[in-house]
DNA sequence: GATTTTTTTTAGATTTACCTAAAAAAATTA
DNA sequence: TAATTTTTTTAGGTAAATCTAAAAAAAATC
């Protein structure tokens, strides 16, 4: 059993890890968690007592197998209930992080396994992103940021780097939901702005919403 | 904003009170909340401190409006997902509470108000129990427990005061579930368990199951 | 009404999750 | 490599929610 805390900080090592084997850094954590360096450190040594994590003094920490299942867990836990309240309670895609953050820490088991199978097994969330199974076990998406796309290429919207409200709130003004088809025309060399083609509409975006985009060629 | 510990606390408050005006006693919530009588009386300050609870030393603690208001919510919350839990992800009556327990901490508003919109604004629980609106009102239902029910007099289940799985296992086995018929054949003069007819069978129960039924007659 | 019992509060600790400020280690730059 | 900067840890402290043990108040009993 560990506190919301616990699961908070083994999700953001997970989700800063960017190979499995590799040790996240103390300050990306503080970051992550809106905290200190130093409350971090108290808790890598709490989380490596528990076996959760391995944690090397001015390194930084990873997590064990027992600390990627618990935040593996946490992240389909948090997924398959953002599809609920899109699907089932009609949220927009842009109101339903932050509520996911809550309940993906309720612990019974039983109502995962079987919310899971009341929305029919979904393999992705809301904003593209994979929904790991009861074993922690998914498909890798394959994508390209869009800041990446030569001008010229074109693809499909698959997913987002960035849940927040207001992000996702000026993509769907923008027509750049989940899905879309988009050629890309031009990526200015000034400021990385890039002009694309969506739906034979001319658009413009600037680098900082460009990179949070994912793309499937 | 309220911490879940505090919001426990006005819970028990809320439902150890039998009239709203009504002071509960700093044992009575210790006993319920499972804790000690000095760590009530720490919380009992506080909360008179953010005035939810009017509290008078060595008298006891009840709700004032802003408290009762919170109170209510939660119940309110805690009764929804059992009803959802129940109907939508098929739990059985008795599965329901300890997840309830947790899910009624959830903050989100909007999620409260399109869970409500989604099960179709039920009206009752799987106990049986009223499910305040939005605004905390709920008629009160009518209900005798079923021991003080006369020899010969007849009814229907429409409640239980105690939910905890063992229990409603037991009345599941009998088949004495919400909305079950019963007459009263003999009310024991030694040990108070009751003989009844449900459906036309004969049953025996003790006065300690008999004393947890809630009968419409 | 005095004595005993029960209930409640206070005093003083503990644990968890934080924090700031200072010290130490590692990485970068000169 | 020496100096500087960045990163991380340690030291020491706070606030919330808990506890035990002792003191105080209220209620029950004699
Ligand atoms: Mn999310
Ligand atoms: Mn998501
Ligand atoms: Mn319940
Ligand atoms: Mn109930």
């Amino acid at each position: 059993m560990q506190s919301f805390t616990e699961e908070n900080y083994l999700k953001a090592i997970y989700h800063l890890a960017e190979q499995p084997e590799q040790y996240v850094q103390t300050n990306a954590i503080a970051d992550r968690l809106q905290t200190k360096a130093a409350s971090v450190t108290d808790m890598m040594k709490k989380l490596a007592d528990k076996g959760l994590i391995d944690y090397v003094r001015y390194t930084g920490a990873r997590l064990t197998p027992a600390g990627h299942q618990t935040a593996v867990d946490i992240v389909r836990k948090h997924r398959l209930w953002e599809v609920f309240l899109v699907e089932t309670l009609n949220f927009k895609w842009d109101e339903v992080h932050d509520v996911a953050e809550e309940l993906e820490h309720i612990s019974s088991v039983l109502l995962i396994e079987r919310l899971d199978e009341f929305l029919g097994f979904p393999r992705t969330d809301p904003h593209g992103d994979p929904i790991p199974d009861k074993h922690g076990k998914f498909e890798k998406r394959s994508f390209v940021k869009l800041t990446k796309l030569e001008p010229g290429s074109s693809g499909t919207v698959t997913g987002v780097s960035e849940h927040s409200t207001p992000f996702l709130k000026h993509l769907e003004k923008l027509g750049l939901t989940l899905g879309a088809g988009i050629t890309v025309n031009e990526i200015s060399e000034f400021d990385g702005s890039v002009e694309l083609l969506l739906e034979n509409k001319k658009i413009n975006i600037s680098r900082d919403v460009a990179k949070h985009i994912l793309i499937n060629t």
